[in-house]
DNA sequence: GATGAATGAGGGTTCATTCAT
DNA sequence: AATGAATGAACCCTCATTCAT
């Protein structure tokens, strides 16, 4: 693969700096491949120009590079933590959804960055990045079903499709918070209500699926 | 507002005309505001370029006009016809997903441009702009909620909570199902199972939530 | 051929600006392709850097382009001038250096450009520049010796090799003689020198290979 | 001049590094200077960039010591060896391209990289390098033309003139060769060929001009 | 109203050259 | 002496916008 001529390279990078780039290019990715600006880039990330190409040879290559390193963490420090053996579903979900929380604290350009680097694949396929992105999901899939004790639902509910609706309902009331005006002032005092609040719905929905 | 000066140009327009260039400047604006050009869009609607500026002032005008005439269409063909008497809630939601559905099938790109304008303000944030939106989904909300018989609801069950989650439900099982081969030859097949699965979690739902 | 749909542009231009562009960027070619820089094309033809990727679509689109005036202009203007009927092979050669001499006063670039082109056509194969020159260059070949008067040749004398020699005595000659410093002042004088000592040669070629 | 500045650290220099970087510059150089990529020098050569520029200053500077390397060669290895005692032009010329031909098989980029050095000075008139080849060139004539016996030349016959026309005759077939597919497995076949028919365009030369 | 030629700022990429180590 | 990271000017190309007809 071409994109490994530059890695070493790119490895070879003083670790701060190529941080900078990764957090820069990551947020500018953000707004999707073709509307971010390899200027905005390097002004953000404080790096010459040249100095950017040097390292990612292009574009394309500096994306490659953000969307793997998206996946590592996203495996490294997500997936990674799922606890398997809690085999009660709701409870793992309210823990995967408080995982993400910290992770989206900790990365804060990660999830909208995937999030359209996934609708970006869906117009321009590419076999190496939709292969990351399944298995990626499949993993996480696997994890969140494994092990997963039926018999806590109630008789009569497909678990499959409770299991969905359980997982809907958590990240689109995620969703929903993000643009709420979060800034830091108030920052821990949103965070409680959403907490509250999403506990609010996971008794709802244990009291709606399980005995 | 300067889109002002343009809007009885556009209003003067050959209706027919007016509406070529519509369609296809929704279908450009669906791949975000930055990645449609206008050449596309004037090609596609048969028009020349300097007539799209003589009516529309610039890519920005052109852009508002096709948001206002979504946010008309959503409004005329979509929250109007919504059946305000009708107090079941799930009921009602049911109704509304197929009336998207119809929508949808009549105005093909409009949900995704919707889609794409709701996240583009986000990083581009516009006063005009947010106001038509929270205009249009806080309708969307009171029409939703308008005369709701809460006593369906099972005791316990904080009706507001609940209807969000049937209403996200249904949405996040729509969006999942975007992605499937939607091929002309089993469009009709695939449209029935979708149906069929559909009213398999409009069963779930009732069954958690109601009496 | 995706050169075709620039094509009609391309004739539609105003003919006084086509040809300022051609003659700009013959000249600008005759660098060769990589050194020829289209912002220089654009100062000298004295348009903007848009309006020439607005008729030509790439620089590779206007090499083309000239590529194939060039062609046309040699086909035109020099072979076809060719007298068919002439069997003296040495008067024919005679006046095809005249023609070249007059075309070359016309078309300053013109054969630079073609020299340039030729040598990168060696390092960058295209089969469409293949051809074309590989046409124009046969049917050069076959007008020279078109219906030569091999009577003439002294006995023993390999008419074939004996036209080379022809040919290449008179080319080298001319290509010595470019570089003397033709400036305008003593154009003319230059000229007859020039005229003069090539019949010299002319006469020494006709004594050795003529009976 | 400022390249004598460089000159003596370009004599310090190890000779083993100093002739991979002869080499690779040559036939980078080939391409044409602006074609030529120091990079592509520095990776073939085996040494870093900073080194190339700290010996060598400048491309242009390593530019100038490559010609000058180049312009050494042809005096050492070719002009040097020229029989002056031949009084036979043919006879001399024929030894010459046969020693032009061992020179082009020990330095493979040498003639090609003359050629276009010849080329860029058109282009880039330069003095010094304009009197590197006149003197070359001058030398070359000189030697060529050295105590050339007059009188095996026909009555009639300027013998100048015709040591041009075999000048050109041999150095255009050479050229008009070049091109054939010189592929390893034929190449003493296509050798042979060569000497051959060029053998038969000095018998042609030898029975037209000389007595 | 209607056209499309014309413009130029902005974006990705290359590459000679410099400089800290 | 030796390295290669770092820089920025220059290049090709795109596209919203203007304007003469």
């Amino acid at each position: 693969m071409s994109e490994d001529l530059e890695a070493h390279k790119i490895m070879a990078m003083e670790p701060e700096k190529r941080d900078r780039v990764i957090n820069a290019a990551m947020k500018e990715f953000a707004k999707g491949y073709k509307d971010a600006c390899t200027d905005t880039i390097v002004r953000e990330a404080g790096i010459s120009k040249g100095l950017l190409f040097h390292y990612f040879g292009t574009k394309d290559g500096l994306y490659s590079f953000i969307l793997k390193s998206a996946c590592e963490v996203i495996y490294n420090e997500y997936l990674a933590l799922i606890d398997l053996k809690q085999s009660d579903i709701i409870e793992k979900v309210w823990q995967m959804t408080l995982l993400k929380m910290d992770l989206s604290y900790k990365h804060p350009a990660l999830f909208e960055f995937l999030a359209k680097a996934y609708v970006d694949l869906q117009e321009n396929p590419n076999e190496e990045f939709t292969a990351f992105f399944e298995k990626t999901r499949s993993i996480a899939i696997d994890k969140v079903l494994a092990d997963i004790d039926t018999s806590l639902f109630k008789d009569g509910v497909d678990p499959q499709k409770a299991a969905n609706i359980i997982l809907w309902t958590l990240s689109s009331y995620s969703t929903s918070q993000i643009n709420t005006s979060m800034r830091m002032e108030d920052y821990q005092k949103e965070y409680d209500r959403y907490l509250e609040e999403m506990k609010d719905y996971i008794e709802i929905l244990k009291k709606a699926f399980y005995k």
